[in-house]
DNA sequence: GATCGGGTCAGTGTTACTTCA
DNA sequence: GATGAAGTAACACTGACCCGA
């Protein structure tokens, strides 16, 4: 039996350009409240709280009201003709919500109340007391069939949302209100991941643009400095030597000499051409990722 | 008319913090 | 000063409702 905890509320997101994080797996489990504090998790709220029916509520405080209003009522239970048939008395709806509204909103909820009320009114006093709660609580075993059920499908059909309001024991408005609850918290949920990634994304090319700003800088800043000019060769255009004919390309560290003339260097005569150049500032490679001394290159 | 998504309300439980004996 | 119980504010969860598409 699903355990409430691990309602399989669970999102992913591939990171296709971070190893690291290539598959975010957020499991929303309440396991994760114990090594984390709640505040930190405002934005992902992953606490999955016990059940109403774990614990009895802290709410005595409550009790004496609940029971003058709600006696005995349990909103769990799947109203049946004997109930509405029992008792007339002044019960007020689990559900209501009377005194906060005002207005026609008020008139209709009334209506709804009072048709709540039509379905709800007479049952015993047996469960006076634990069942005192204004708002349907479903409990773990109806909670664990709604989400193998949401599952397995997210939208219901009409047949089949009258199974499983019969199954559990709930009017069927119940289960449509709870998979449009539970669809409308599932996007919620993927919408908070989703932008959890995106500012992530923001970060990471943000830092990448600005590594590759100072990069920038430091290239033109090698690139305008008259000592090491004349040893550069332009990084896109081949050039191709007057005298040999040879297109000058990178050039190779082969002791035995250049196979790529620059002509530039060609021209300036042997002493210069066989000068060693000190890096290849143009190599296809990124730029090395070592810092750069402009003004001393060969170290 | 039924259904859905989005927004909202309100009851309830949990946690952290404060106060007090 | 340390300690535990009681009270409370803040927050999160969730069932329910309303409204427009």
């Amino acid at each position: 039996m699903l355990e409430n905890q691990d309602l399989g509320l669970s999102l992913s997101l591939s990171f296709p350009e971070n190893k690291t994080t290539n598959s975010l797996q957020l499991n929303l489990f309440s396991s994760l409240a114990s090594t984390t504090s709640p505040s930190s998790l405002s934005h992902f709220n992953l606490f999955q709280r016990n059940s109403w029916t774990d614990s009895i509520p802290s709410s005595d405080r409550n009790l004496e009201t609940c029971r003058t209003f709600l006696k005995g009522i349990d909103v769990n239970r799947i109203p049946t003709i004997t109930d509405t048939e029992e008792e007339e008395g002044g019960v007020s709806s689990p559900n209501s919500t009377i005194s906060s509204l005002s207005g026609n909103k008020r008139n209709e909820r009334e209506i709804n109340c009072e048709e709540e009320l039509d379905c709800c009114r007479g049952i015993s006093d047996e469960e006076d007391g634990e069942t005192c709660r204004k708002k349907l609580r479903l409990t773990k075993d109806q909670s664990a069939v709604l989400e193998e059920s949401f599952k397995e499908h997210n939208t219901l059909n009409p047949k089949q949302k009258q199974a499983l309001a019969k199954r559990l024991g709930l009017r069927p408005r119940q289960v449509e209100v709870w998979f449009q609850n539970r669809r409308a918290r599932t996007k919620l949920k993927q919408t908070e991941v989703d932008c959890e990634f995106l500012k992530r994304c923001c970060e990471n090319l943000t830092e990448e643009n600005r590594r590759l700003q100072k990069e920038v800088q430091e290239l033109r800043a090698l690139k305008l400095s008259p000592q090491f000019y004349m040893q550069m060769t332009p990084p896109t255009t081949l050039t191709m030597c007057p005298s040999c004919e040879r297109v000058a390309g990178p050039p190779t560290p082969s002791p035995s000499g250049p196979t790529n003339v620059d002509p530039r260097a060609h021209q300036m005569g042997l002493a210069q051409q066989q000068r060693p150049m000190p890096f290849n500032l143009w190599a296809t490679s990124p730029v090395p990722h070592r810092p750069i001394n402009a003004l001393n290159p060969r170290s």
